[in-house]
Formats: structure tokens, C-alpha cells, sequence
DNA sequence: ATAGATGTTAGAGTATACTCGAAGTCAAGA
DNA sequence: TCTTGACTTCGAGTATACTCTAACATCTAT
């Protein structure tokens, strides 16, 4: 005898609703889930390691239309290992890419923390501009650059 | 004479479509933009640092209605530079918790990729489980570990 | 046996962020 | 003057990922 799991069941221990287990069942991402005679879905000990790996690619950004690309790999098993692990190596490359955008992005927003504060001691937003230029925080003219070039297009220069 | 910027030449300097940026003033983001008599968007060489700005919160992940509230402060000047600060300390903290997640799931990505690895050389995606207990990588078991918290529903236990 | 909880499907609706088409306006050069 | 090209608005269309409703089926406990 094996014990199954209902889609309530499912839905409240991984957080996932019910609606979108059965929204990723309809998109093909849970072709390992097994039925009743009656059509019901009858998860498995065995079916949350895949259905975690879904929420990890799903964690990591991959839209689910590749996500069921990989899953429909993971059913057809040891044949099909190397694709899988071309595709998490894709994946891994993209994360890193991401976290490095994010922390891009951080650094921008650390220094508009630090200049909101800046400008609010003084109340005036544009206070450097009446300072003589060697007085200006290097922050600010650094930060100016990088405004300047993103007038001149300078994205064009990327590739 | 001041220098106006068209609607494409701003398109082509900054990757943003001309369509975006229509989309953009029609959601309240440009509010700060001029128009000539006949309605024509006029851009001067300082609307670049709002647009930037712009850029940079949607890169964040900010959502569009959050910017437009932004850019709603930004109009009304030095009054509401306190209002723009907390806004930007709130998307500083949400920023670290998407790295964070991020790097959370690039771990994970990192183990799969080790592991596919391995299962690749012995083709077969469940070698592990015939081996003996002690002669499994602990990194195996680490992993089955959080796949089982996640079967027992541990995100429950978050707050 | 029947009520109520839980499950099923198909399909409609929502939210977000664009992306585009149509019809019309306007300024500048041949 | 006229044509061309860039601009305008409005509204429709697309893509993604849910989210929910309706109608019906099934299972369980009294």
C-alpha cells in the first residue's frame, strides 16, 4: 500500500496554490503526477523532488515554457542527462548574470541613498551645483558620468 | 536657443523603444518632459538623469505604478527629497533580499550541476541510492534533506 | 442515501509591461 | 505647394503567469 497525496495536500505543504499546480499540470510541467481511475491526481513521496526543482528554475527565472522543455526531459530519464545538465548550466550562467545585474543596480541605489541624505540636510536636491567644482563629493561627479554616458547611447558600445 | 531631443533620438540614445516611452508617459513616469505647441515631446539634456533613474528602478524590479508614484515626488522638488529617500532605502533592502534569493538558488543550481555530473558518468540519474549510506556524497544528502523539508512543508515555519 | 467536502475540466478574467496599427497632425525640403 | 517623414493619440493586440468560476464528478461520514 502507498500513501498519496491530494492537490490540497500538495498546495499546503509547498506553498504552491492549487490553481497553479493544476496551471503547471495543463502547461505540462507535471507529467510525472500518476491519476486515479477517477481522474484525480495522486502525488507521490517520490514527486517532490521534481516539484521542487520546479520551484527552483521557477526561483531562478526560467519561464515555464522551458521549464517544461526540462521536465519533459526528466521523464524520458537516463537518456536525457546530459541535456539536463546543459540546461542547469545555462541556468547557472544566467543567475550569475542576474546577481551581478542586481548588484549593479545596488551600488547605484547605495549612492541615491546616500545623496537623498546629503541633499535632505541641506533641502535642496540640486545643492552641489552651487558648490565650486573641487568641492563636489567625487560620488556626485562619478555618478554624473554615468548619466552623461547614458545620454550619449553609450549601450551602442557594448558589443 | 535650447537643444530639444525628439522622442526616437531619446529612443535610440537610451535602448528605451520610442513605443516604451509613450507607454511610460502615458502611465505618469514623464511627467517632467516639455511639449512644443503643436504636442511634440520636447526632451532637454537634464531630463536624461530622471530617465536614468527610471532605468535604474525598473532594472531593480520595481514596478511601474511604484515608479510613477516616485516620479510623482520627483515633480513636486525639494519638499518631498525625505518621501524619495525612504523610497530608495525600501528598494535597497528589497534589492539585498533578491540577491540573496538569487545566490540562494545559484547554490542549489551549483549542486545540480555537480550532480548531473556525476550521475552523466555512471549514467544513471540514481546512482546514489544504490550505494551504500556512507558511501554517499554528503552533498547528496544535503540536498535530499532540503527536498524533504520541503515535502514536510517547512516554509510554514518562516515566521 | 444523502450532504458536504474535495476533486475534475474548460474557459474566462486579471495584472503587468509592453508593442503595434490606424488615422491624423505638423514642419521642412524639392 | 506638395510630399515625406516624424510625430501625435487612442485603442487593440501580445505574452506571461497566474487566478478564479462554473458545471459536474466523486468520496466520505452520518
Amino acid at each position: 500500500m502507498k500513501k498519496y497525496y491530494s492537490i490540497s495536500d500538495v498546495a499546503a505543504r509547498t506553498g504552491i496554490s492549487a490553481y497553479t499546480l493544476r496551471y503547471y499540470d495543463k502547461e505540462g510541467l507535471l507529467g510525472f503526477v500518476k491519476r486515479s481511475e477517477s481522474g484525480k491526481r495522486l502525488f507521490t513521496k517520490e514527486d517532490f523532488e521534481p516539484l521542487y526543482t520546479i520551484t527552483v528554475l521557477k526561483r531562478s527565472g526560467m519561464p515555464i515554457r522551458k521549464i517544461r522543455d526540462f521536465m519533459n526531459l526528466y521523464l524520458l530519464g537516463n537518456e536525457t542527462i546530459h541535456n539536463r545538465y546543459v540546461m542547469f548550466e545555462e541556468q547557472r550562467r544566467s543567475l550569475i548574470q542576474q546577481i551581478r545585474e542586481l548588484e549593479e543596480m545596488l551600488k547605484i541605489v547605495d549612492y541615491k541613498c546616500w545623496y537623498f541624505q546629503e541633499a535632505e540636510k541641506r533641502n535642496d536636491i540640486n545643492y552641489y551645483k552651487k558648490l565650486p567644482a573641487e568641492e563636489v563629493d567625487p560620488r556626485i561627479v562619478e555618478f554624473n558620468k554615468i548619466v552623461e554616458d547614458f545620454r550619449e547611447g553609450s549601450s551602442e558600445t557594448e558589443l
